[in-house]
DNA sequence: GATACTAACATTGTCGACAATCATTAAATA
DNA sequence: TATTTAATGATTGTCGACAATGTTAGTATC
């Protein structure tokens, strides 16, 4: 999808710490120990030490000084601050995109919906959320917003999918954010950016209070 | 304003790199050494290496793997960029202060826009960007969202005042920023989650349009 | 003269050891 | 017995040295 070359050490620990602890792996709210880690997958402390940096960066982990770091909790108020955040950027994004996405980019983006269409139809819901994912990010990134872009993709969404990893997805959704989904294609393709952001932005409340239920 | 207790040696070093990033003492652009700033700063290369780490965090400096770490550049784009995300969090901020503030914390906020006043009146524009500076904190810690007050605080202010700073402030908005700020204060006050964050968006876009004229 | 290769240099990445700080436990005192 | 204090152990913070990578200058070849 993004393709991220691991050249380091401690990129390599990074991604797999990264993708730890999103998938649950590393329990929620447990602690990461520098030593543990780097016995664990043979790399001194220091390198174990900036992938640690790195996660903090994308508010995966909370580091205390001279205590150490915490993996985050999963908690209701963290979902609807995380989400708030995400409504506010993403509203953006969809702005953006009905101002700066190309013909092709948009043309890519309705085949991508129907392919979505027909795994609906077939009933293969299985692929609902990387479908889910793509379309989201190909909007952040026909932006053309590198701030932005950087912000969701390399910080927030991260958090978003450990909250969906860990909270299970939900089933009921599939069809109605399909068409939620066409919805804002059309309006994009329109180049109707008030629209666009409008219907992104509920997009997402809806889908709070979708995986909102899984916490209660 | 807000108290950043440096405990650790990087604390400091971080601190201080930023503070001379933003305000222009080491130039838009340049190359950071860890050697160079080892020697002059009298701390091991490692405190540098997690210094710049977070200069990295908070988007002032570019990392490149086995190459180094510079000085972003200030652009024309850059800024437009940085401001629209500006808007769509600030306009989000201000959606929720006028949530979920306090009655205590409104009445802080006329208090401060009412010695804001006093200076236009006097003429004392010089005060005029601590006070905006300290207006847009308080509405952005009244949203309560710890997720938006991180990203804004230890992250895109730092750039925005980089911008300003070295740039150099605008005069003629001194009392037209005032107004804003006076309606969004209104419009807090009366719990128009609506209006505020229209009206905080608009504030930003002719704050940034004000900005762009001086890099032209 | 321009280009490709090579070698020396400079810079970043990684490592293990030591110093500083925090957490825990045990002892002492009220 | 409850509370404070001291000492011990474990963990993080910092350091200097070595390894790996990128850069540059020089040489050779076309």
């Amino acid at each position: 999808m993004i393709s991220e070359a691991a050249v380091t050490s401690a990129d390599k620990l990074f991604y797999q710490l990264r993708k730890d602890i999103v998938e649950g792996r590393i329990a929620a709210g447990s602690k990461l120990s520098e030593m543990e880690l780097s016995t664990s997958h043979a790399v001194s402390r220091a390198v174990v030490r900036e992938a640690i940096n790195r996660l903090d960066s994308c508010h995966l982990v909370e580091r205390k000084a001279n205590v150490g770091a915490r993996v985050v909790e999963l908690t209701s108020e963290g979902l609807h601050e995380l989400y708030q955040v995400r409504e506010s950027l993403e509203g953006m994004a969809a702005r953006l995109a009905a101002r700066n996405m190309s013909k092709d980019e948009i043309e890519q983006l309705q085949q991508l919906l129907a392919a979505h269409f027909d795994d609906v139809k077939d009933g293969q819901s299985y692929y609902q959320e990387a479908g889910d994912v793509d379309f989201h990010y190909r909007i952040v990134v026909g932006s053309k917003n590198q701030q932005l872009i950087n912000i969701l993709i390399n910080g927030i969404y991260h958090l978003v999918r450990m909250y969906r990893v860990q909270l299970g997805m939900a089933g009921p959704r599939v069809t109605t954010a399909y068409d939620e989904h066409r919805n804002i294609v059309n309006a994009i393709c329109n180049r109707d950016e008030e629209l666009a952001e409008m219907l992104m932005r509920r997009h997402i409340q809806y889908s709070m209070n979708n995986i909102q239920n899984k916490l209660n």
